[in-house]
DNA sequence: TTAGCTTCCGTATCATAGTACGGAGTCAAG
DNA sequence: CTTGACTCCGTACTATGATACGGAAGCTAA
């Protein structure tokens, strides 16, 4: 595999150059070696560890999240269960965000049902429920 | 219902006071009066709009989203038609937002289903998972 | 050789959602 | 009259995840 530049990697990748520096700067990949005049040096290895970032971040995970992840590496013990469970926080968290999702969701269709879609603003239903009852049944 | 001081409406509306003159100056609530010395006093509306707040940014969303939740009461040139419509924007853009957060989910879940949850790193298709599903790949 | 592209670096900027700070004024109680 | 609580204001700072800027250096090709 040969080794590849910034703009290389980062086109593989699939994201910007500036991106790339960005994680380095976090630790989130090594420092590649610059061999040239100074020029960062990625071979596949690092290459993979930004895909792998890419994709933990469609995944729902922060950056601190995956360093995280990336640090069990580090740790000699550290096995599969470990990932797992983050795995199955991160889930639950997803859930939790779905759940909110859905009853604003829920809230929503239930003023657009009632709404006459016709008329003054006065007369709005959905107007109506937003001013009067808000949602300070919360507190 | 009587005015209360901005300490008080952070009090019921559940968060801090600096977070009141924040919403103020994003323009999601209203310039209160002031009656005495210059500080702030609210009635009861402007404390029912904060929960209404609190609440919509505890269910996820954005302060954004949340000022134009609020200004579907206040289009001046419009009918409820064009409130409804908004309406019912918003709650398109709702139902995207779960979707993508399911699917998160459901990938989650084939994930955790088939991580063996024991042995090494080397192991763990969780892992093995991310490194794969980055999105490059644009050849 | 010169143009043009890439890379380097540090720093600044963006958006989001607040939180903290410092100095000043006001107000009621002791 | 002093203390302490509360308020005012503008500004700065936090964290997150990038993205942009400007100037200097090097590479490559015409």
């Amino acid at each position: 595999m040969a080794t590849v530049t910034i703009s290389a990697a980062a086109q593989e990748a699939g994201n910007g150059v500036e991106t790339i520096r960005f994680y380095e700067r976090r630790g989130l990949i090594d420092q590649p070696p610059r061999p040239r005049n100074g020029a960062r040096d990625y071979g596949g290895e690092t290459v993979s560890r930004l895909k792998f970032i890419s994709g933990a971040k469609d995944l729902g995970f922060s950056l601190g999240e995956i360093a995280e992840l990336l640090a069990l590496r580090n740790v000699p013990d550290a096995g599969c269960r470990a990932v797992k469970a983050r795995a199955r926080a991160k889930r639950a968290n997803v859930q939790t965000r779905i759940d909110g999702l859905r009853r604003i969701l829920d809230e929503l269709d239930d003023l657009i049902a009632v709404c006459p879609g016709e008329g003054g603003l006065e007369q709005c239903s959905i107007l109506g429920a937003m001013s009067g009852r808000g949602k300070a049944q919360k507190a």
